[in-house]
DNA sequence: AAGCCGTGGAG
DNA sequence: TCTCCAAGGCT
């Protein structure tokens, strides 16, 4: 749950989860819309799918053990070098760093260490430095001691570094370098996306679709989406394909995701499709939605 | 290697 | 508004 997500947004999610899933016996069982539901608003949902991977190969190829190496820990779904280096270093003693964000950023202004954190060969160069001071008697301490300074003093945007205790460790701080540091080049070009959302009602029920099994939102029930090359076309295509197409609201419901920004517009039409499958409002609630579906939701009922 | 995968918060 | 980032991993 922490992969790319702060602390305080996994919380509640982690009581939940833990509270309906206890066992690792449990998650390997469950089915995929409870793991949805349970998910529902967490994002980067093919993170739990890969635990519950994780949880199947755990039954099957380690007899219901947890593994207590990062070498095994790493051949179960969606735990990388840096989580397996938590989990081993935290839970099992192992003498390893646990090499994420904060790691990265800590580092990179103590040693003032030009590579591009953005390029997977530079954690090499990291782990080859800090590999050999982790605390042989507490790694995981040390892991989540400089999480913790990561997250605080040395934050990225508004650190304060004078009352670090590592301030005169500190080469960037020292030379008032520190907020180029770490150097990243990665920049995420976003996708502007336009669509319309389709209201087909029939005798109460509303009309959804279940995206592809793979890529964004897999699995994801949502309204019908049609998609357009500009806004312009999403009123022009709407009301050339559908004869009483009525647009229900004023501006567009906008969503942004990491690399693609949705703008859409609620239609309501008259015309119902085979394709569709209807469910009542009752029906569809429990189901798991998307944070996109629920504020489109929102938007219907203001604007019906 | 570089692109993909959600969402919320901060500045 | 816009940009960047957050206890990354997979393909």
């Amino acid at each position: 749950m922490l992969q790319q997500t702060q602390v305080e947004t996994v919380i509640p999610y982690y009581e939940r989860f833990l509270a309906e899933l206890p066992t690792i016996a449990d998650l390997a069982a469950a089915d995929e819309e409870v793991l949805l539901k349970l998910w529902s608003g967490l994002g980067y949902y093919s993170r739990v799918r890969n635990m519950q991977k994780a949880a199947q190969q755990i039954m099957a190829d380690f007899g219901g053990q947890f593994p207590t190496t990062s070498q095994a820990l790493q051949t179960l779904a969606g735990i990388g070098p840096y989580t397996a280096a938590a989990i081993a270093s935290i839970s099992f003693g192992e003498v390893v760093p646990a090499l994420d964000g904060n790691m990265f950023r800590v580092f990179s202004r103590l040693l003032k260490i030009e590579a591009d954190i953005a390029q997977p060969k530079s954690r090499k160069i990291f782990y080859d430095l800090i590999a050999p001071i982790v605390d042989p008697v507490r790694p995981g301490d040390f892991n989540q001691a400089i999480m913790d300074l990561g997250t605080s003093l040395m934050n990225a945007k508004t650190p304060t570094l004078a009352t670090s205790p590592f301030a005169r460790f500190n080469l960037s701080f020292q030379d008032g370098t520190e907020l180029d540091f770490p150097v990243k080049s990665k920049k995420v070009k976003q996708r502007q996306k336009f669509y319309a959302a389709l209201i087909s009602e029939k005798n109460g029920h509303l009309a959804y679709e279940q995206r592809s099994k793979t890529g964004l939102l897999a699995n994801f029930w949502t309204f019908p989406l049609l998609e357009f090359d500009s806004w312009d076309a999403v009123y022009d295509g709407v009301s050339a394909q559908f004869a009483n197409a009525k647009q229900l609201t004023i501006t567009p419901v906008t969503h942004i995701f990491t690399h693609q920004k949705w703008q859409v517009m609620l239609v309501q039409i008259d015309e119902f499709s085979e394709n569709w499958t209807y469910f009542s409002e009752k029906d569809y609630d429990t189901l798991p939605q998307t944070t996109l579906q629920l504020k489109l939701q929102v938007a219907l009922r203001e604007n019906l």
